[in-house]
DNA sequence: ATCCAAAACCGAAACGTTTCGGTTTTTCTA
DNA sequence: TAGAAAAACCGAAACGTTTCGGTTTTGGAT
């Protein structure tokens, strides 16, 4: 079917080398250029990536691996970083793994095999899945949104500990003291950091510091309504509640539409993630925002810093012992003002 | 640094070609069968897909190319069928192209060169960006959610025509008789098929058949809250609005929230896709919804068969002219009753 | 023990690139 | 215009598989 380059040469009378060189940017005389322009043309040719690949020993393709792609946070944020690889020539390979480490561990193994240049991750539990034997191959890793003590690499972070701080400081100076938290598993990296900003704010403000106040709601949709009904059965006197991500988000606010609790009279609500969920609420709900396009875009550009500038430092790396000198970036996050949240007048 | 086939062969003392069958599930000789593997353990041998794709000429990848990610009804699709197409050894290239059709083109050019197998798509205009290139090279190409006249390939659809009629009916057997819809962008296949569905039951019904009753929301959230201004503004009579995708749905109920219309009191709403959403909701929504989870496994399968009953049909498809048979499975949707939609006594 | 078909095995060629040394051509300098 | 340096060019080998003929081994049947 397709031609090859030996069919260009042929065509042009010039050796595979020059076509090669052509091909890859390198000086070719004009006359020879315009020759190869025309073969090029007429028999179609388009070169063959995966022969390059073999020969090359790279493959021009990232690998991704996520916790869940029907979760706009991360789909957000693919979106964006699939667009800037695709920009610069590297395919991406998606693999959801639904929050199973089992499947995690299957999906890096599988781009392992693949053989991809690099990696784009959120861990999705405390051990490595196979990490580690892309960073020895000298295959760049970035982790997003999750940190992970034992496998160095670089990472992309968002301040999760003050988000949390700085949105429970919020209920409080409204006058709240007794805020329900629903946390996520704890299991999970940005769960434990926003649980901490939630604990420092509350002892910083002295609000109430009870340890049932917080429940956890599994980062799931059917998580945040169960959470939120124990906590309301728990604590009808409590007047706020700071829900941690978006789905369990839309879970609390099911379960408070169940309830027939009314926002924000009865109780207050400050929610996590999509804006334009909370703008559909009723009434309009404040919610600690996270800057998915700025995410996307360090990562991205990290992983193909990395994969350009490789070869120079070939021989660095290895002398170094494999340990590479890693950056991690934290990203602040942002706040969207709604009408969930009652000021007390006390 | 990794092991070859030639390694495993001098380890073992066999042949190249002995290592190769063991490899693809060929016969081999019991003990020759544990030398192998002892050989594999030790060198930590993986076969090179790339070696490999590079002759036999298929990458086992598949692409995928949708308008939007950050679509939860694409991104509940692609989960599946990218989980579906990984159990059987396919990776899969997810492009995203923004509803753009030039980044569209641009995808699909991408993916060609990238030689990937096959093609499941959701095509974004009205005009082939590059599908029939495939077709025409022997990859089979199956069409998700939108049909397109001129490419001959299989599809997977959603009967969207009867979900809008059956909606609408349902609001006049509530009593409605004015009723607005939102409707999509006229250059998307289900837009029209959603529009049409809207005018037979109408017609059908004896509503109020009015062309201002139709307004285009663009598929968008900012679409949808705009249509559902200019639709109240234009018709404060009217008692029902029937929004035909998930985003405009977001963006009506911002739109309802802001103009302080009481639903169902005032206004009874059917929206469309998101069942978490209808269910957080005040009140919760009644919703059209799509089987995503059957649409990515019919497409998914669908490719599967193709490719791996290929080789057999080599010839035959040839000698049809390169017109295959194409199949159309169309997938009907649900509909999940919330308390948006108020019975009029009259 | 002998023979034969079937099963298992083998090496070499091929897939379409890149790259390495080495050769030719061009261009510049004196 | 001769000579040399630089630029352009070239073919062959290599990347790690699969596959094609052909050869050897195996295990029954006689």
């Amino acid at each position: 079917m397709g031609a090859t380059m030996k069919d260009i040469a042929k065509r042009t009378g010039l050796g595979l080398a020059t076509i090669s060189s052509y091909l890859n940017g390198g000086n070719v005389r004009e006359k020879n250029r315009i020759k190869i322009e025309e073969a090029i043309e007429e028999l179609h040719f388009e070169v063959n990536e995966v022969a390059r690949g073999l020969k090359t020993n790279r493959t021009k393709t990232i690998g991704i691996v996520i916790p869940e792609l029907n979760n706009i946070f991360f789909a957000e944020i693919i979106t964006e970083a699939e667009d800037i690889l695709r920009s610069h020539g590297y395919a991406t390979m998606i693999c959801d793994c639904r929050s199973d480490a089992e499947r995690e561990k299957e999906a890096v193994e599988f781009l392992y095999h693949r053989r991809v240049d690099g990696l784009i991750v959120m861990p999705t539990g405390r051990t490595d899945p196979g990490f580690k034997r892309f960073v020895r191959a000298g295959k760049p890793v970035v982790m997003i949104d999750r940190k992970m003590q034992d496998v160095p690499c670089d990472c992309v972070l968002v301040d999760n500990k003050g988000a949390a701080r700085d949105a429970v400081k919020r209920l409080v100076r409204a006058g709240h003291r007794k805020i329900g938290m629903i946390a996520g598993p704890d299991n999970v990296y940005t769960a434990r950091e926003r649980l901490k900003g939630f604990q420092e704010a509350v002892a910083e403000m002295d609000a109430v510091a009870d340890e049932t106040l917080i429940t956890g709601g599994n980062y799931t949709i059917a998580g945040g309504a169960a959470a939120m009904r124990k906590l309301y059965k728990m604590h009808p006197d409590m007047t706020a509640v700071f829900v941690t991500n978006y789905e369990m988000t839309v879970g609390a606010m099911m379960e408070i539409n169940d309830l027939g609790i009314r926002v924000p009279d009865e109780l207050s609500v400050i929610g996590f993630d999509n804006v334009d969920f909370a703008k559909a609420s009723v009434p309009k709900l404040s919610i600690v925002t996270q800057p998915t396009a700025s995410i996307a875009r360090a990562a991205a550009d990290n992983l193909i810093e990395r994969l350009e500038s490789r070869p120079v430092n070939e021989k660095a790396d290895e002398d170094a012992d494999g340990e590479r000198m890693t950056v991690t970036v934290t990203l602040k996050t942002g706040f969207v003002e709604g009408r969930s949240v009652k000021t007390m007048n006390n």
